[in-house]
RNA sequence: GGAGGGAUGCCGGAGCGGACGAACGGGGCGGUCUUGAAAACCGCUGGGACGCGAGUCCCCGUGGGUUCGAAUCCCACUCCCUCCGCCA
């Protein structure tokens, strides 16, 4: 949710939203819809003072009085209840509109849209594509079953097999011990939530289409752990200096790639469900830019002890999805596609999502709302990907990764015979 | 799944439908006293909306309802506890 006030008062801060490439019209909407909010806020209140103080009379009263003064009272609670309503009705609209406008984006951000992200800095080197794409490697290793994926599932599914599944718990395993010890709080969450906690995170109304719903039990399947991450501490008053409060969540993500139909149908680059390690932060609004750039950097320090190249990128302001102000990405050269291919990124929320799921500091200058930070440590099945063609071997071997060998009993695979 | 009990401020814990945004205790902050500290005593101590402001309004798990008036009565929901049943 957007800060209305600012809306109104900060011409940057509309910029930054349009910059987004909302619908015609749609913020002059939401601010004529958020005057017509207050303009009854200030007439039902007056209303209502009015009427409560005629009740508080009633009760300082003798009984001799009271009849009169109860007519009185309860003439003024009809006038009241006929103008409620339309208080109601204009709140809600106002509400409904504004849910709608994005977080605007920081003005570091460029413009434009996917293809227009500035690539900061590269990393490594873009190799040749080996014999065998990533889908071709996963099958032949007996890796990655799609066939009876799609049998079981549908199209997008797969069985993850053999030495892929240990990679994965290595994988895991490494991750996660590495940023416990840079001291964050392991997390394994709740992967249904409730819907309004999908709205309340920033993805319902607008990314309501790629998400699963059980609408039996009012319940959603996440697309990541950044989700219940995020309403970890709702409704809540942090202090000051118990911040920054850094999570990684290991979760399955649900994702239904509305959209994309024939796009990336190979292996399981992109598929429906994944297993993914996720950073998440409270911070402080005075530093949580700095917060972003640890999140990068721990991102980067992990792609570059894979022994993947990379590039970093910021993402331009209509690529950035509707919660971020800012987010980074990093691509790595897919060799088979002789292209560099998102697989981690990280964003900053400001206080976008801190706004609906309340959840405030106190110290300081009083009580402010957080500002919630992710980024990807590990999204298993695409590292999978990367991994499968840049430690695969002229042989059809595959090479273990150092920094997982010790999570393993083996440092290559063999091609089945 | 069945039967009961509960949810109040930072914490504990009161609260006959009318002066309750909320007693009392603890904690925290400030002050007095003291060479310093402790003790004692005094004061302060929730969040949000609208407004330039004075101020007004809302919030006692959540959402509805009854009433001139609801923390208090009614309904639904959520969560927690106890007992029974079932179960990986």
């Amino acid at each position: 949710m957007i800060d209305l006030r600012r809306l109104r008062d900060d011409p940057a801060y509309r910029a930054g939203i349009e910059r987004k490439r909302v619908a015609d019209g749609l913020i002059d909407d939401v601010l004529a819809a958020d005057d017509a909010r207050r303009v009854l806020v200030a007439e039902v209140e007056a209303l209502r003072a009015r009427q409560n103080a005629a009740s508080k009379e009633i009760g300082r009263s003798t009984p001799e009085e009271r009849p009169a003064k109860i007519a009185a009272a309860s003439e003024l609670k009809d006038e009241l209840a006929a103008r409620e309503p339309d208080l109601a009705a204009a709140e809600a609209r106002a509400r409904e509109l504004a849910l709608h406008l994005p977080n605007p984006a920081d003005g570091s951000v460029p413009d434009g849209g996917e293809d227009d992200a500035e690539v900061l800095r590269t990393v490594g080197d873009e190799v040749a594509a080996p014999p065998l794409d990533h889908a071709a490697f996963g099958e032949a290793m007996g890796w990655v079953d799609s066939e009876h994926g799609a049998a079981t599932s549908g199209s997008r599914f797969a069985y993850l097999q053999r030495e892929a599944v240990m990679l994965e718990f290595a994988l895991v395993q490494w991750v996660l011990g590495r940023l416990v010890a840079e001291g964050f709080v392991p997390v394994v969450p709740p992967v249904l939530v409730r819907e309004q906690v999908m709205e309340e995170a920033g993805f319902f109304p607008t990314d309501r289409h790629q998400v699963y719903e059980l609408p039996d039990d009012g319940l959603c399947l996440v697309g990541t752990a950044e989700v219940p991450l995020s309403a970890l501490h709702r409704g809540e008053i942090l202090a000051a200096d118990s911040l920054p409060r850094r999570y990684v969540g290991f979760s399955s993500c649900f994702r239904r790639e509305a959209g994309t139909y024939g796009k990336d149908t190979r292996g399981i680059f992109r598929v429906h469900q994944f297993d993914k390690v996720e950073m998440f932060s409270f911070a402080e609004p005075d530093t949580s830019w700095d917060e972003l750039e640890r999140l990068l950097a721990w991102e980067e320090s992990i792609v570059a002890d894979l022994g993947l190249p990379y590039r970093v990128i910021s993402c331009a302001a209509g690529d950035l999805g509707p919660a971020a102000a800012k987010k980074y990405d990093i691509e790595v050269w897919l060799p088979s596609e002789g292209r560099y291919r998102e697989l981690t990124s990280c964003s900053n929320y400001l206080d976008f999502s801190a706004r609906r799921l309340e959840t405030r500091v106190r110290g300081g200058s009083g009580t402010r709302l957080v500002h919630t930070l992710n980024g990807t440590a590990c999204a298993v099945g695409r590292t999978l990907v990367f991994l499968a063609e840049h430690h695969q071997d002229a042989d059809g071997s595959f090479t273990v990764p150092e920094v997982l060998r010790p999570f393993l009993g083996f440092d290559r695979v063999d091609p089945p015979a």
